[in-house]
DNA sequence: CTGTATCCGATGAGATACTG
DNA sequence: CAGTATCTCATCGGATACAG
């Protein structure tokens, strides 16, 4: 089972077109997780989702749409009025994802502790 | 509940200190996670490790080796012999992020046609 | 064998200014 | 409103050389 794990997360040689890598690496970027979950609560537009997280820069908040669209997690709905809408809302698939993203946040809520006390563990040992 | 991931995962202000960035950082990044799951076959000494991911450079095995460990999810164990042995292994609590980490893998390998199929269909649009 | 130290290019990401 | 285009700086990560 570990090791089909292995294979399937990217041990060479098919390191780039690992099914895995892609999932991890969308998860583990700064904005997609937050950008996701705030998708989950309702479709909003760009402007929303700007001021629903603050810190984003347009830069970013643009990119990650994109790659989270790429993907097939988000759709992007243009509405053609003066000025234009922009609406972007969870796909199926993005809203799949939902489940095992809620596994990885309950277990980091629950061995909250014990990860911070071992890093106070180390830090104190290694001066 | 999805508002209470909201805060979990790092909505302002309080991004820096959130429990679940930790986790994400570390399993986004490229090697953590390859490295549990080696781990995770049994414990090895850091040439064996070396060996069973043979692309990872020195430099990054050793320093995401002090991550996991400064996390708590990697125990060190050096044999004072000459020349000096080192054990690396998995502590409970590495262990214990198998099971989410098994959650995410399973999605990823099962929606591997979806993801593949969205992103040359965004291709395809986006010459 | 198990690491450190250094250099360096590639990528990530913020700030700012501009456009249909 | 919904983006693009640049510029710039920090961090990531590979290669190489050295050390206890």
């Amino acid at each position: 089972m570990l090791d089909g794990f292995r294979r399937a997360i990217g041990i060479e040689p098919d390191f780039d077109n690992c099914p895995i890598r892609g999932v991890l690496d969308r998860i583990g970027d700064k904005w997609s997780t937050l950008m996701v979950l705030t998708l989950a609560l309702r479709p909003h537009r760009f402007g929303e989702l700007k001021r629903a997280i603050p810190d984003i820069s347009q830069r970013m908040l643009t990119q990650t749409l994109r790659d989270l669209q790429r993907d097939g997690y988000v759709a992007r709905k243009v509405f053609p009025t003066t000025p234009p809408a922009v609406e972007y809302r969870l796909t199926d698939l993005g809203r799949s994802l939902m489940v095992p993203l809620a596994g990885l946040v309950d277990w980091a809520v629950k061995t909250r502790g014990e990860v911070e006390a071992a890093r106070a563990a180390f830090d104190r040992e290694n001066v």
